[in-house]
DNA sequence: CTGAAAGCGCTTACAG
DNA sequence: CTGAAAGCGCTTACAG
């Protein structure tokens, strides 16, 4: 009545569970009579029975599973990510256990630990904040790594991120050609690579204006209420802007929000840039043009990456890479030429 | 320089693994000497000792990770469940694996099988199809299964729901008194438990024109595209209509881009219920009113119910519990007192 | 080509 | 109060 085991598929067939392990592992299986395998094959349909991965795991030291550290389901950012993660895993039939931070230290700590206790053979960590990673360095066991979405303090650990420069360019670009000169820039937190990377990309790319201080207001997190707060400070400290380029959508959105309530129209007072293309910012009035990353891709791209760390011998382990994907700029009805009697 | 293992601890402490064991298991610490259990700590913790929860699952029988099983994670419905589920098994040092089937009965019994071969404990089954779950009865192995945001053919499965009806009659109820008396119903597919549910709901209190067909399009999926032709369809076959309730709000979304491509304006021209409040609906133009349904609070409800059989001994088995979470209207600016002119 | 044996890292009766 | 032994369900050298 139990889950059968080996044992069971073994006494079925009438065969030693060294020749059930044989026939039912593909590289294996040939060393075995064709019958033989066939003969186990069957008993082992009509039991129904089930490899149990955990005690193969105890056996090979290999669990076949992947921890994948993300900051928070809920922010839509991350689930395509996973999707294309758990899609390259599938492949090989790795299984992804996911943990959420909530970026809380403690808790990142705890969900490291945990997933170490269930032997992850490799992470992926999405995680935005730098620096950690040296901190739990050796709390990591020596596992394989693989970055999404953010770069580590060194090229030592393999990354997948957009190419932000490239990003805040085309947006930068973009605005420059609809005829706007003073472009404000909402950054993100400066303790992730995104946030700086894109900030960074902003003062070499937007117009200067000579003698003023640079019209960007940093956030502590990627966050509605964050864009919101920021958004205002920034129009009260430079009152002539009349685009905005922010960090990620959610702070767009805020933005969107104190423009509103300002009684600023979006575009005709102020033209607005978002980045990441979430679900649904093509839905928002007015809809948002954004940088479009390929979130699945780059989960894909992590997980294949990390992959090939895994299942690499470990003296002929690869070198770490770092993969950048370029952003695609979504135009929409956010941005528009600047209104002369602006 | 590989990970430290009992065996470590035990000659790091001077003692054999099975007191290392008793020390670091809550229950057992009790029966070795305060002194023995202080130096195997001390032991484990200059070392960085984690337990291999693969080896003790293998032992007792028990993984202590249980199996989600969600349509689409990207479908942000979810992650505020799977968050929920995930806070109320973290209380009990439970790991959730999350599994997605696209809706695809193929996938569905792959990754059913995969969390089998993984040991789950127990299994959270949030897919919508109705009578897969007979279907695979056994190949669940006896397994202790709660339904989330579906309920299961019969009622000896647990189930964690949100009360259809009451919602769809506070929709229905909200657009009569503003006045509508003409009013359609985008129905989800009928082989869920939702779209089933709100459908019945929907024509048993809507108000009725004597002689014609109800005014209720289906659907085969809940989806934006599957929306936009439904309302479409809706519109061709009853023209009159002055308020749309959708089964959810992606079917919402959709009606929403098929009104305004035939130039109707909402709510001046149609009213629009959807269902869910999914994350950002408050941002669309117009802002959607629709029902709230405590998501967060399902997963938790679902993953205690799930824990609660988990833990209990097979002989003392509590019987099915179902439970109802009561959905809240929100009202914002999709609906409004139909235009006498219209 | 297949079986018998050892062992992965734990837990838990059983002794003492 | 603690140790020695058996065993969870597999895999993989080692024999034959």
């Amino acid at each position: 009545m139990s889950k059968p085991t080996m044992a069971d598929v073994a006494r079925e067939a009438g065969v030693d569970v060294s020749t059930v392990s044989r026939a039912l592992n593909e590289r294996t299986a040939s060393l075995l009579r064709p019958e033989t395998v066939e003969k186990v094959m069957e008993a082992a349909r009509s039991l129904g029975y089930r490899p149990n991965v955990l005690a193969r795991g105890l056996r090979t030291r290999r669990s076949h599973t992947i921890g994948m550290v993300i900051p928070d389901l809920t922010n839509p950012f991350f689930p395509p990510i996973v999707r294309g993660v758990e899609d390259a895993l599938d492949d090989e039939q790795y299984t992804v256990i996911v943990a959420n931070t909530d970026n809380d230290p403690e808790r990142e700590a705890r969900v490291l630990r945990s997933l170490i206790g269930h032997q992850v053979d490799g992470l992926l960590l999405a995680t935005s904040h730098l620096d950690d990673l040296g901190a739990s360095a050796d709390a990591l066991a020596g596992l394989p790594v693989v970055l999404v979405n953010r770069r580590g303090s060194d090229d030592r650990v393999s990354a997948v991120v957009p190419n932000d420069p490239v990003g805040i360019e085309l947006a930068v670009d973009h605005l420059v050609e609809l005829g706007h000169t003073r472009i404000g820039h909402i950054a993100g937190p400066q303790d992730t690579s995104t946030g700086r990377a894109r900030a960074e990309a902003f003062l070499a790319r937007a117009p200067r204006e000579r003698g003023s201080p640079p019209p960007v207001e940093t956030t502590d997190v990627y966050g509605t209420q964050a864009g919101v707060e920021a958004c205002a400070a920034l129009l009260d400290r430079c009152p002539g802007l009349t685009a905005i380029v922010a960090a990620n959508d959610q702070l767009a959105v805020g933005c969107l929000r104190t423009l509103r309530s300002r009684g600023l129209r979006v575009p005709e007072d102020v033209s607005l840039v978002g980045f990441n293309d979430m679900p649904m910012v093509d839905l928002l009035d007015p809809p948002l043009t954004t940088l479009r990353i390929p979130q699945y891709e780059m989960g894909r791209a992590a997980g294949r990456l990390l992959l090939d760390r895994v299942q690499a011998p470990r003296d002929e382990q690869p070198g770490p890479r770092s993969l950048e994907l370029e952003p695609e700029l979504i135009v929409r009805a956010s941005t528009a030429a600047p209104t002369p009697s602006a």
